[in-house]
DNA sequence: CTCATCCTATGACACAGTGTCAGAATTTGT
DNA sequence: ACAAATTCTGACACTGTGTCATAGGATGAG
């Protein structure tokens, strides 16, 4: 019997078109502008159907978020696989979060908008649990590279410090740089002009303190930047416009091996 | 006529009543389980009474924020105030921050809470202005010491890096931090017990990754906190029971002169 | 003390949105 | 073609918001 399956992916399709017509009013008019009204009027649905897929509006929102976060695990599950330095792969990470927010920008702003206390406490268990999921394989990924950079002796860790400290601080500077783009008061009135760029400083800046080699005086971690982004996301990159025309040429500026 | 003087006291002493009931509220039952009926009730007032103070409820939760981000500035000031090295007096910043987390709890639970979009939409331009406003003197203290860091030749920039970025980065580990001990998923179950050591641990590192002297290693940050909790914040960390009784023995480590 | 004036407090009201459920509508299998 | 099973629907009961006409209580002058 094959209907079923069928009316399983219908079921799946019209899941999505709830979820993007709810994105799009979540974006245009923040948390009170997305209404159950709304998408309903918009999707063609009645309300009650929308109560067949998902618990709550608060639920609709953690599905957007983790339908996001899906996305940018798989982009670091890329990075991750980097051939180079501990320090590098780390980098590569940074990198595929970084154009996760330039190449998924509503995705990215969703998962600011709906990071609130006033969701969470709506959204359902299992939703809820997808997230934490998500969260905890991210930053698994990461710790892990971490881990690896102290085993091959690339970075030594002075107590307190710990590889899960470490990735929380990094991880912060990401996450509330990140935020901050798209915040009530713009990071530019704060005298930061381009705080992705800022983000990138700052890990870089954390790596040093932390004393993780090859600091990044002693490695051009721009050319690494333009490695990683022919190597591993080169349609992206070129979609963005951010990988120099001719990067294979620049294959001479490769760290030095230790 | 005293009239005027004392119908000005009673509605501030009002506002406060309403404040107060309504971070009760808000801390208890969160976002949603805040009304303007629960306040009332509590209040032994009139729903439209409130309105005469607060536009709506959202406006309210600002002000809370407000009221907390002030008490902290006022701590954030009086730590800029150390006499020390540059490093030590944004150390003593820190410092304040992480007091004020410890000692108003509530407070900052409430910043944490109200810290989101859904919140901001609704809440009046006055208020949000106020908050603004607040926010810009704190970080206008912070990056006045850098300021003053690479003046003193304590500290060199290396570009793309401005005392702006260095501080948005401070910060962010400092707010994320915080912020994550109070989150859905407990930093715990990261893999970091203890959050506020994180954030100390993390401005450390960072701050010696930009070079910022003297180095970690040169400098017994930990004597130099003894230091600042005795000399500014003396009450508030006996009152955490977070000061050596015998702090003043340990003058000896004090940072050695450039 | 009384009354006119002014101001504040009140809660009923109109409205918007939520989540549910009995029954209508449609699909499926025979 | 029809009964059974499944899915969809919108009216319903609720909760909460923000407003506003009016009740109620001060205040000050006579």
């Amino acid at each position: 019997m094959e209907t079923a399956a069928r009316r399983q992916r219908d079921l799946r399709q019209r899941e999505t078109l709830f979820l993007d017509r709810a994105r799009k009013f979540l974006l245009s008019h923040g948390y009170h502008g997305l209404t159950m009204d709304r998408i309903a009027q918009a999707t063609g649905y009645s309300r009650g159907t929308i109560y067949q897929h998902f618990r709550s509006k608060e639920d609709i929102i953690v599905a957007l978020i983790n339908r996001g976060m899906a996305q940018r695990l798989s982009m670091i599950e890329r990075a991750a696989g980097f051939q180079g330095r501990t320090r590098e792969r780390m980098q590569a990470v940074g990198e595929a979060v970084d154009l996760f927010m330039r190449l998924y920008r509503d995705d990215a702003r969703v998962a600011y908008l709906g990071n609130a206390e006033a969701v969470m406490q709506k959204a359902s268990e299992a939703s809820l649990n997808t997230m934490k999921g998500l969260l905890h394989q991210t930053t698994a990924i990461a710790t892990g590279i971490v881990r690896e950079a102290i085993e091959v002796g690339d970075l030594t860790l002075k107590p307190p410090a710990t590889p899960e400290i470490l990735i929380f601080n990094l991880w912060a500077i990401t996450e509330e740089g990140h935020a901050s783009g798209m915040m009530w008061t713009p990071p530019s009135e704060l005298g930061v002009s381009n705080p992705l760029d800022a983000v990138i400083n700052g890990c870089e800046m954390l790596c040093d303190g932390y004393g993780w080699r090859p600091l990044s005086h002693e490695c051009n971690y721009s050319a690494a930047r333009q490695r990683i982004l022919g190597e591993i996301f080169p349609e992206e990159s070129r979609k963005l416009g951010i990988l120099d025309a001719d990067w294979r040429g620049r294959r001479k500026n490769r760290v030095v091996s230790n």
